[in-house]
DNA sequence: GCTACATTGTACCGAACGTTCTAACCGGAA
DNA sequence: TTCCGGTTAGAACGTTCGGTACAATGTAGC
């Protein structure tokens, strides 16, 4: 069998980037055609649903990234505040150092949201409790570093769009500095 | 001379809930049409440069219900604390309870990105110098009144987010309640 | 070299896209 | 009452949409 010229995670790193660039309605079959450097038929190869498959690929694959890189740095053991530094190198890498918007936001809206909506909100409940609780570890109280976590997901979500809207970076960049103060720091 | 069957008004809302709910790309001119409840024919006698002036149309709309509701508030004169709870309020009622999507946030995706980028920077600093003005009048330094402006408008914008991908609003509900704290409190 | 099969380019489908057009409608000025 | 012109519905434009069909390609295993 001939190997494929590209390998899949690439080419769901090339999905990933054109999703994050026109959203999931703007992004049509030929610009993903584009983007992957495949034809239709090799796109509809790959991925046999078509469009919604490859929205889904992407999330499960960007998910698989975000557990890597977030994560597993903020569940391991040692220091909180060195675990949180960890994590916030890893935030900056996920986002392109501010540049890419976020799978939430855009999967949020039109007729993603339609698709994707429950599992929105399990990756949004679920890092919001690793960060609660680290910040009990820290002892933090329950109710405090709940809030907090909260806190901390609105801010680098909003970053996120503010950059964007901004065409600078500096906000996401300093909600990643403050990370840790943020979380474990004094109310 | 017949009169329009609805006023411009009505039908900048009901365009603006439409963008609101697809987005721009997703936001087709058969669902503008219905959502109007105008054929084609005369959404394009009202925006005769078609789906762009429509959005441009919205953007001011939005912008214009955004300056009474939001800065207006802001920049009366009396207690900071209670201008930013009006403000609080305003906000509340423009992002209809925390249900809507923020024009923010959609027009800096896909294919509106190329026409809004612009006018969403000013926007956003708009509003940031507006809230950084108060928190100086309230006494705060400049420095720090820039940052919290900053942090202000991000939780927002991260709180609209998180809403509709958790469907709920009670973060949204939060952030406007802690405005005045958030603004104005201690570090 | 032959075969099997994963992969690909190309042509094509019906539907929907944004936009244009025409013809009808209808209230007020003449 | 006639007619003007703002307003309307809806058909039709060419293009692109998401998706399918199929034949050609080329390599791995025999």
């Amino acid at each position: 069998m001939p190997a494929a010229i590209i390998p899949k995670e690439a080419v769901l790193d090339r999905l990933a980037a054109a999703f994050r660039q026109h959203g999931y309605d703007g992004a049509s079959i030929s610009r993903l055609s584009e983007a992957t450097g495949l034809g239709k038929a090799s796109l509809y190869h790959y991925f046999r649903n078509g469009k919604q498959e490859m929205a889904e690929a992407v999330f499960a694959h960007v998910g698989g990234n975000f557990q890597e890189l977030v994560i597993v740095p903020l569940t391991r053991t040692g220091d909180p505040t060195r675990r949180l530094r960890a994590a916030a190198r890893g935030l900056d890498e996920f986002y392109g150092r501010g540049d890419w918007s976020c799978i939430l936001d855009l999967f949020g809206i039109g007729s993603a949201r339609q698709i994707f909506q429950p599992q929105l909100r399990s990756v949004v409940t679920g890092f919001e409790s690793v960060l609660s609780d680290l910040a009990q570890e820290a002892g933090v109280d329950r109710i405090t570093a709940r809030r907090r976590a909260e806190d901390v997901v609105v801010a680098i979500q909003g970053a996120l769009v503010v950059a964007r809207a901004t065409g600078e970076r500096k906000a996401f960049t300093r909600v990643l500095k403050e990370l840790p103060n943020r979380l474990l720091g004094i109310d």
